[in-house]
RNA sequence: GGUUGUGUAGCUCAAUUGGAUAGAGCAUCUGACUACGAAUCAGAAGGUUUAAGGUUCGACUCCUUACACGACCA
């Protein structure tokens, strides 16, 4: 396809060059797709050259149009409406074009301009709760941006950074210490993220309690909310868990394994994964290190009470606290030290941070404080922002109790997956194990592309109902479309119908044909699209137009009741072509595809 | 108050980065299973792209102002 363009242009500006004598300049030379409702195939928008050419729009298409139908054989026709020129290609070329990128693989890599060497931050949760929708957002998002840098021929690390200290994680302990009882996710028969969870729950709701009795003896709010005993508690046991408590840490480090065990479950339950995990209580003294640093370099400045700030009002932000007056670290000083041991790592030209856009801020900080230290990597530093989900009810709120816990979502979309697959009736043979499999993978099929559809940086809105559909403009209308390609392939290899052929014999393509192979080529464009703007949305709404295309072309020609031998085994292969790309640029998004469903 | 993001069909989302008559899905209505899988396909209806100006051959897209919603910084 990069060749037919390329060629295009190549015989645009010899049109140019042969009517009027003049060259084409390079930004009005580009192509784009014609719109279905016109004939052709590629579009010259003429209207930027009429100032250069002193010619009307359409007398320019005319003449250009009119040369190229004479001297180029790739172009059959055209056509000019305005200032349009629409190109027709003929269909032998199509058929070069089809042949040509079935010499590759589907997943071939696409050479781009982009990075070659990445880290892709993701997840990244806290340990004192289970995951939720909006970590499932987060979780796709990373893994698929980090699947579409592959794509493009970039080494890519996939990063955890486990923010596993803090004070919500002593209040978890305290909780537990309290009203624990040596409870184990064995003894209760709980996941482990759950169980710390509960506690977390459990320290939010006597906290409140005691604050609610420090007010009613006559203490005011904000007071109340610093001396309730069990706040103080938690601030004590953050002290000695960075004085290294012996008690303290061991606590730590059972319920953290705890929470850990459940996070790899719900992980592989969802099907991510990582090459490395930080963890935040390995970092932040590194970050101390930066702060110092910073203050040898004099680019940061200590206050009176002795807490250390960076300027960044040049910058267009604020002055901001690296480091404490009593010397404990705040969320920046660990991520600092973090980038730095990211570079050391992985020397990346790009480091991706999958955070939140509620975080901008605070990654503009990182940033412009980076770059104050003078350090080479902080311009590479890219914070991938997205918005926050929505229930149709409003905001997630744990307060209210509204969050969506991850497993649970993970356990109702399988759930109407596979109602839905017994309610079809079509899986006859497969095995308890099979059908097992295919629930989730549809399942999750549904949810990953309903949370990747949308556009990363938007807010959007879950609505459970339609999370879970399989119709219209879904992961399993997709899958669909690949279940029935692999019944084609199977019916095809029972009827010894070659995929491989000479199709120079074939005189004209159904129009549907025409659509698929430009759809079907397109490919590579769309990746590196996606990967310049980081953006799985535009895999997924890909994934949509193909399948979309080729359930057009086999509602209208029929494959095995074709009776030209040639014809017939140019569908058998443009359908495997098509069900290789749909697995290809799904794989891309994190979601499988099944062989029947 | 300051900074910033978003605003498109009843609802959820697109729009090739400034191009043609703004497209899909859901919901509503109509048609297509004795054809290779109807989780499909074809069609109808649905729009002052929040509002008002501006830039130009051309604006959902860029600029200005206002409004609405969100986030962040005090």
């Amino acid at each position: 396809m990069q060749q037919l363009e390329n060629s295009l242009k190549t015989a645009l500006q010899a049109a140019a060059t042969a009517v009027f004598g003049l060259e084409i300049p390079a930004a009005s030379l580009t192509l784009q797709p014609t719109r279905k409702e016109f004939a052709g195939s590629f579009t010259l928008v003429t209207f930027p050259l009429t100032k250069a050419f002193g010619k009307g729009p359409e007398q320019i298409g005319q003449a250009l149009g009119e040369w190229l139908k004479a001297h180029e054989p790739r172009v059959s026709g055209y056509n000019v409406v305005k200032g349009f020129l629409n190109l027709e290609i003929a269909d032998a070329e199509w058929l070069t074009v089809f042949g040509q990128l079935r010499a590759q693989p589907a997943t071939a890599p696409v050479a781009t301009d982009g990075p070659q060497r990445v880290v892709v931050e993701y997840s990244s949760p806290n340990t004192n709760k289970p995951l939720h929708l909006g970590h499932l957002r987060n979780n796709f998002l990373g893994y698929s941006v980090a699947e579409i840098l592959k794509a493009t021929g970039a080494t890519v690390t996939k990063a955890n950074l486990v923010n596993d200290r803090g004070i919500h994680i002593c209040k978890s302990m305290i909780a537990y210490q309290h009203f624990g009882h040596g409870e184990t996710p064995q003894s209760a028969g709980m996941k482990g993220d759950h169980l710390a969870g509960k506690y977390y729950v459990l320290f939010e709701k006597h906290y409140r309690e005691e604050i609610k009795q420090l007010e009613a003896e006559g203490v005011a709010s904000d007071i109340a909310k610093k001396s309730a005993p069990l706040m103080t508690e938690a601030q004590q046991m953050l002290q000695l868990w960075e004085a290294g408590d012996e008690d303290v840490v061991s606590l730590w480090r059972t319920m953290n394994g705890w929470v850990y065990e459940g996070f790899d479950e719900t992980y592989h339950e969802i099907g991510v994964d990582f090459d490395k995990f930080y963890y935040e209580s390995e970092t932040y003294l590194l970050g101390k290190e930066r702060v110092e640093e910073g203050l040898a370099k004099g680019v940061f400045f200590k206050k009176e009470n002795g807490s250390v700030w960076v300027d960044l009002q040049a910058e267009g932000l604020d002055e901001k606290l690296l480091l404490r007056a009593d010397g404990t670290s705040v969320y920046i000083t660990q991520d600092l030290g973090t980038a730095e041991l990211k570079y050391q790592d992985f020397g990346y030209d790009s480091s991706i941070y999958v955070i939140a856009d509620e975080q901008n801020y605070h990654m503009q900080v990182l940033q412009a404080t980076l770059k104050k230290l003078g350090k080479p990597y902080a311009e590479a530093i890219h914070h991938l922002s997205y918005g926050m989900v929505d229930l149709p009810s409003g905001k997630m709120k744990s307060r209210e109790g509204t969050v969506v816990d991850a497993d649970e979502l993970v356990r109702d979309v399988v759930a109407a997956a596979k109602a839905a697959t017994l309610e079809k009736g079509k899986t006859e043979g497969l095995t308890d194990a099979e059908l097992e499999e295919l629930y989730h993978l549809l399942g999750l099929g549904a949810l990953k592309y309903y949370l990747l559809k949308v556009d990363p940086k938007k807010r959007m809105l879950f609505n459970p109902e339609e999370s879970v559909s399989l119709e219209g403009h879904t992961g399993p209308f997709i899958q669909y479309s690949h279940a029935r390609i692999a019944a084609i392939r199977r019916k095809a290899a029972e009827l010894c119908i070659s995929e491989a052929a000479d199709w120079s014999g074939i005189a004209s393509l159904d129009g549907t044909e025409r659509e698929l192979v430009q759809e079907l080529a397109r490919y590579p464009a769309v990746v590196a699209d996606a990967a310049r703007n980081l953006s799985p949305a535009v895999i997924a709404q890909y994934a949509y137009d193909l399948a979309k295309a080729y359930n057009r072309f086999y509602a209208e020609v029929s494959i095995f009741q074709e009776t030209d031998a040639t014809k017939r085994s140019l569908r058998v292969a443009l359908s495997a072509r098509v069900g290789e790309q749909i697995k290809a640029s799904l794989g891309l998004l994190g979601i499988k595809v099944p062989e029947r469903m």
